[in-house]
DNA sequence: ACAAGCGGAATGAACGTTCATTCTTCTCCC
DNA sequence: GGGAGAAGAATGAACGTTCATTCCGCTTGT
């Protein structure tokens, strides 16, 4: 097994097991088991596991943001941007309910609250599409005029929680259903 | 110190120090140094940890609920219930932020997942109250038709999204913000 | 009235377990 | 045969929990 596949198999056992059962459910050991390699093999590719959990974030987060510029047209309308940035955000929760439990974990842990202050200060919120999305919806009067922040708690707030609920069983999201969550979304957001 | 005082010391310390770090970041060592008794006097009021974390909700939960329902009059149209419920809500956990801390991390963790499923399979979501509101705008056309569980995620995902980033100090919510926030909420739950 | 004694409450050092991390040994491959 | 990489046993710190002991307030007998 190459360097890099293993190096693969360590993130993926790490991602399984975090988002099944939290940070504190998924021991370095069970790491190593699941992953087919030795406790301190870990240790050559990952300084410690702040860092594993901290780059495997980082990975995700750069695997998530390509599926949601595609096929989106700044031409648009705010409206059509919106809705197809929402449909896309709640498919791949769907479609990769590991990836969405992990991401949950981080953010709602003493690592994510330093992304999220990270990113709020830095004046993006969620990919800086969004963001764009938002305000110019502001400046057109199309959207509401409240601060972004809370847009974006309008947008997403919803969002997260049906997920989450499709994600623990609680409902079966299909397309149609999508389409009226993310209508109900756009209907909360605009002026 | 009476018995009833040193159990209210025990609650209220593992409140604090539950919401300010975490399940994992609040030893009962640490609970009990902050509650000013013996790291073994715990154990004679609860059985052990798990025990007092869920306890510890049950106690919120039960002074949380009458005040929702404080001043609810279910005479007024569905709107005004909403706005008068949702407001309420909001108020609550912007007034007691550790409060809200601790529910949010209960809610998120292994302990939660349990309650959370015990109440949707108990037909009920959060106080009777939010879920009858929310079944009469169905029954009388005013309130748009999804999946009850939809419903309360468009309603309470952005007013828990907003909550946290007031308690983070994202943001600053005063009465006129609030007000517009549960606005737009309704607007995203009704026809 | 008061001292002796009793029972339950409180204590915190000690224990066993779990975990991240390190160290030693073994295994390939050149 | 030697050097790098891997494996997993060893290590030590941190934690929840226990328990022998101490403390305290109240009853009881004189």
């Amino acid at each position: 097994m190459s360097m890099t596949d293993k190096r693969d198999e360590i993130v993926r056992a790490a991602l399984e097991l975090i988002a099944e059962h939290g940070f504190h459910g998924a021991p370095m050991a069970m790491i190593a088991k699941r992953a087919g390699v030795g406790a301190g093999t870990i240790y050559r590719y990952f300084e410690n596991k702040d860092v594993l959990i901290g780059e495997l974030y980082r990975e995700l987060d750069d695997k998530f943001r390509p599926r949601l510029s595609a096929g989106y047209d700044s031409q648009h309308t705010i409206r059509g941007r919106f809705v197809h940035l929402a449909t896309a955000l709640l498919r791949y929760f769907i479609d990769c309910p590991l990836e969405f439990r992990y991401l949950e974990q981080f953010y709602n842990s003493p690592y994510g609250a330093d992304f999220r202050r990270e990113k709020l200060l830095g004046k993006r919120e969620k990919g800086d599409l969004f963001c764009e999305l938002l305000q110019d919806g502001v400046d057109q009067q199309v959207i509401k005029e409240l601060p972004l922040i809370i847009l974006a708690a309008l947008a997403f707030g919803p969002l997260l929680s049906v997920a989450r609920d499709h994600v623990l069983g609680f409902i079966i999201l299909d397309d149609q259903l999508i389409d009226r969550i993310v209508e109900a979304c756009w209907d909360g957001l605009k002026r």
